[in-house]
RNA sequence: GUGAGAUUAGCUCAGCUGGUUAGAGCACUGGUUUGUGGUGCCGGGGGUCGCGGGUUCGAAUCCCGUAUCUCACCCCA
């Protein structure tokens, strides 16, 4: 038997219905939030993911599903979707016709990863991209547009926040940090000798005790902002105080992608294992720079589909449509064309093999139907249909240019 | 990439230290003799016990390998 690769997913049945409904209630706060729909491809030049998401990530040294295509070029599936969207936004020149642009965008993502509970090497994301806006306003506005999602989904979370500084604060303060864990020599893990060398800020989130004891002491970046960092920082937590928005702060969050700068955020849920994130974003104002684009600010996030699907509770699903059915060979022919002219405007489900009426009462009850309609011979010789309401439990017979 | 546990019917699982034709519940299917479901009764089908080797008179059971899943590390959504 031929099996999907590892890590994945077939995505049918319940699984789908939770999906879609997702999708739909996202893309429907973010298109009341003013935010427009993009698709971008699922496969682009390697290139683009080294210079946005950075070298040094795991994701892009390596995670990616990268090979050379017949052209001869060097090609990956995409590992995240920022990259895409902004390339999108710099290839249409919309940073040069300047103003602002807000995109959201759903689809697969690829990363080459030993799947857990979670974690899927084909996973989904939901996200949102808002460029040319520089006020803290937006940052605060993707924070409450991912609260707005979750409460509509009934998912309940705990929102982390922190500032990862700018051009003018993180480099100096990342130097400081780099120099205090080397003092410590070989004391601390061999993990965080490696972060040092790849997102040494990463070192403070290390989960051994021994590490964590040496850090107490550590500088924290919150400390060393500059003006402008701080006083944003100081501006979005008001805000969020005045919208109801709870949060604290986790002074050790790092995105792990390295275009983040000033506003990070990352919602986190208990209940789905230890890939607890279910969203995470923030601020990546040199992105579009960066990517040979004009200066322009940028603000984001995404949002992962599958570690959100076990925690999405659904509307009840209510009995809907029509269950037709035969007791007589002779009238299949009647129920395939009733159903033919119902179909135009109600979901209706049908039979093609005569059976009891209790088979079809259980069967019509099986997908849900509202109405089960069944033809026997009486029905036939009437040219009536007995017709029963299996929500309300009452019952009729009409005639059959009636229904 | 590292460590641990799992894999038996469509699903959830039982199967003792290796011993006849591998079981249960649910699901599926047929009947319940023209007529009332989701919650009755009686029957039926369905498994190369993840895959490949090995030990043995004999393997679902023991050993080795491999794949996948789960959990944790790592990483991240």
């Amino acid at each position: 038997m031929i099996k999907s690769l590892r890590g994945m997913n077939d995505i049918l049945s319940d699984d789908y219905e939770r999906f879609t409904y997702f999708i739909q209630t996202a893309s429907n706060v973010a298109t009341r939030y003013g935010f427009h729909f993009i698709q971008t491809p699922l496969l682009e030049e390697t290139a683009l993911f080294k210079r946005s998401v950075g070298d040094s990530s795991d994701i892009v040294s390596k995670e990616m599903y990268q090979f050379t295509d017949k052209g001869e070029n060097d090609v990956c599936l995409r590992p995240e979707g920022t990259a895409g969207v902004v390339r999108a936004f710099i290839q249409k020149k919309l940073d040069k016709a300047g103003g602002i642009h807000r995109f959201f965008y759903h689809g697969a993502m690829f990363r080459y990863e030993r799947p857990q509970k979670g974690r899927l090497r084909q996973f989904h994301q939901f996200g949102v991209e808002s460029f040319g806006v520089e006020s803290v306003y937006e940052d605060a506005s993707m924070i409450m547009m991912v609260h707005d999602i979750l409460v509509a989904c009934g998912i309940g979370y705990k929102l982390q926040l922190n500032s990862l500084g700018c051009k003018t604060c993180m480099p100096p303060y990342r130097q400081e940090l780099i120099h205090f864990v080397k003092n410590l020599g070989d004391k601390v893990c061999k993990d965080c000798l490696r972060r040092l060398e790849t997102n040494p800020i990463r070192v403070l989130d290390c989960k051994n005790t021994t590490c964590q004891q040496f850090y107490t002491n550590a500088p924290k970046l919150i400390n060393n902002l500059c003006d402008d960092c701080e006083d944003d920082f100081a501006k979005l937590k008001s805000i969020l105080e005045d919208n109801n928005i709870e949060y604290e702060i986790d002074t050790n969050l790092v995105r792990g992608l390295d275009y983040y700068s000033k506003t990070a955020f990352e919602f986190i849920s208990d209940k789905i294992g230890s890939q607890s994130a279910i969203a995470g974003g923030g601020r990546y104002d040199k992105l579009v720079e960066f990517l040979d684009g004009k200066a322009t600010p940028a603000v984001g996030f995404a949002m992962g589909i599958e570690r959100l699907l076990e925690l999405i509770k659904m509307p009840h699903n209510t009995h809907n449509g029509y269950y037709i059915g035969a007791m007589d060979e002779e009238a299949i022919p009647l129920v395939v064309k009733l159903s033919q002219g119902k179909r135009k405007t109600k979901k209706v489900t049908i039979d093609y093999k005569a059976r009891n009426l209790q088979k079809h009462l259980k069967a019509a009850d099986k997908v849900n139907a509202r109405f089960c309609v069944v033809i026997g011979s009486n029905e036939l010789k009437n040219s009536t249909l007995w017709i029963k309401d299996l929500k309300n439990k009452t019952e009729d017979t009409i005639k059959v240019k009636d229904f």
